[in-house]
DNA sequence: GATGAATGAGAATTCATTCAT
DNA sequence: AATGAATGAATTCTCATTCAT
């Protein structure tokens, strides 16, 4: 299945419904995950009958990717905006850290649903073909933001997606994990640290 | 429930018996997927019958934890012992390098395995648990063994559980993302020089 | 449910539309059979609203009822327009050979639709009762159209269906049947020399 | 689906469950059609769980499958028992009769059941291969059982398979159609009477 | 007359787990 | 300890028909 199969809806009011179902969906995947909540559920949420849902969406999983898609979206477009507005010269390592704080809080607002999103990626095509569509974007838009700020370090595409893995990484440590042991200020730091170290460089 | 409900048959016939349903289950969850794979045909892969396999594990999700354990182990004893081995002084940033591709190799060798760990670990709180502890005892080792060859770095647990992170997000980068765009050697190389540069960091 | 209950468009453009839903219909059901059609594909394909489907007629029953009659008719028609034309005297076992080659040729042009309206005529009392108004029709037409040749047998309405399911058989045989060990031409030269026989006979 | 991928059960208590859902099976067809009979009222009228059905059958049609060959195997064993108790010399006219009259009984026995499978074997496909298997069967024993007392017609298949139909024709209309200008004694005689010419015609 | 969105009952099938043997 | 037949709840998706606009 292909993301663009999913239908639009022309009226304003299908696209309403189909909205509400969109959300009907992510509400239910998140507090009780994919597996667990049926299409009836959904419906219902949605305030609409079980069929309907079939004349908006391919299947079950359609509804997902749209709502990894709303998600997602809902997640990156203020980190972009804030890093937009930034003028130069700014301290990269404030920077990070209020992006991290960002992404924290962001996680901490669907920690079930990002977790769920996550599963999928690993075990359906779609689902990852759409992080990893998403993860492109992501990535060169940040690159694009950087050089527009002056920073053009060797390799950038590399290093982003690099930096980016630790930062999900680190939020993901932060909010889920909880290892007793580990000091998740000085993660940060060192996270910090590191990325500002690579994106320095110029080898 | 916990890892230390599934019963441990004192039998050797049955310890046997008890192997050869993980090495089934492990066989189909890595070629299948969990939720692909039905308890009837893993008692068939194993060659038992479906009854039985309820007096080894609790449920199904029991033999997909021991498998797990099983896979996470036999991935992770060949490094701790490539490890031990290593005589100071060593060039670290070789031994990452040897250590990167072992890691690729064993993601290689089952991917889809893997990949539905991962996706498991993302939504099942023992299957989580477990990998934290993985993570943990890992970490404590790898922190060790540094110490044994005069690598002592300040925050040392929270430096290797960054760059194993990083370490991680490359192999799966590499086995599976396939992001045309990014170049894979190059990507290397810069999480070796990360790495290097944040052990080496006195601080 | 009686066909005359159908409603009947007075307006030519209603005509027409009807017209245009027992084609589609006709199209889909003979492509697909009754039970993988529905009526929105149907409404679709003849270019109307699902809704105006059901002005037209009761149900979807009734879009296959007329399907049938419009076939039926299409079939017999060439039929009787070559026995109307015939001048006497002519060769019998001649005229039934050109009559089968023209129902072999007319049942190969749509061979899921005969099936799908034999099947049912099974279960269906709507279209069973259709089949046997059209085999009275038929029937009567060809013994009139015998007497007006001289042909006079006695029993002749029963020979007739008889023959003319015999004729059937033969031509369903031939079309769909394929059992490998049957001559078929053999069986055609023994179908209309039986027919001969049965109709030549004064008793 | 070939009908040799049923499963067949060794147990005996597995074997008498078997026939009984085939049983219930076919009840329900007959009274209510195979479309209109869902498995959990099979199971239940078999006195089951609905999941064991899916043990003894690939799916529903599994069923409908074995239960047409039980209803054939029950409608032709006693004609073809009847007939290899004939001592020759006798009398053909007289066999007929009784061969029909034994067969519009069986028809009579389960009218719904005889028409539902008529219907399936014109739009599935493993019925209808059944049909074509059952009716080449058929008429091997025929033809045999007929050069055992002497009559060697030539085109013995084709005229075999000709004459089954003529009978079948003859039944189907009597037992359902109820043409009311028909007499059926009269037609009766007449196929009988072309049988007769047909089969002793030595060309 | 016309639209097409909406309904919601319905149906086949699966499967983790149990239990009589 | 071992078997594998049996359970039956649960779930996705379909579709003839209706009805608000």
């Amino acid at each position: 299945m292909n993301i663009s199969d999913i239908r639009e809806p022309k009226q304003q009011r299908s696209i309403e419904k189909k909205k509400k179902i969109v959300e009907a969906g992510f509400k239910l995947f998140s507090e009780k995950g994919y597996h667990n909540t049926n299409t009836a559920e959904i419906a219902k949420e949605a305030g609409v009958s079980t069929g309907i849902v079939y004349n908006y969406f391919k299947d079950k999983k359609g509804i997902f990717l749209m709502a990894v898609q709303a998600y997602a979206e809902r997640i990156i477009q203020p980190v972009f905006k804030s890093i937009s507005e930034l003028r130069s010269p700014f301290d990269l390592t404030e920077l990070l850290e209020k992006f991290i704080e960002a992404l924290i809080e962001s996680h901490d607002l669907s920690r079930t649903a990002h977790e769920e999103m996550l599963a999928m990626s690993h075990t359906d095509e779609d689902v990852r073909n759409y992080f990893c569509y998403f993860e492109e974007t992501t990535t060169n838009t940040i690159v694009k933001l950087m050089e527009q700020h002056g920073i053009k370090p060797a390799n950038a595409y590399e290093k982003v997606h690099i930096a980016m893995g630790m930062i999900e990484n680190l939020c993901h440590e932060i909010v889920y994990h909880k290892h007793e042991y580990m000091n998740y200020e000085v993660m940060k730091k060192e996270v910090v640290s590191a990325v500002v170290k690579m994106v320095s460089d110029q080898h």
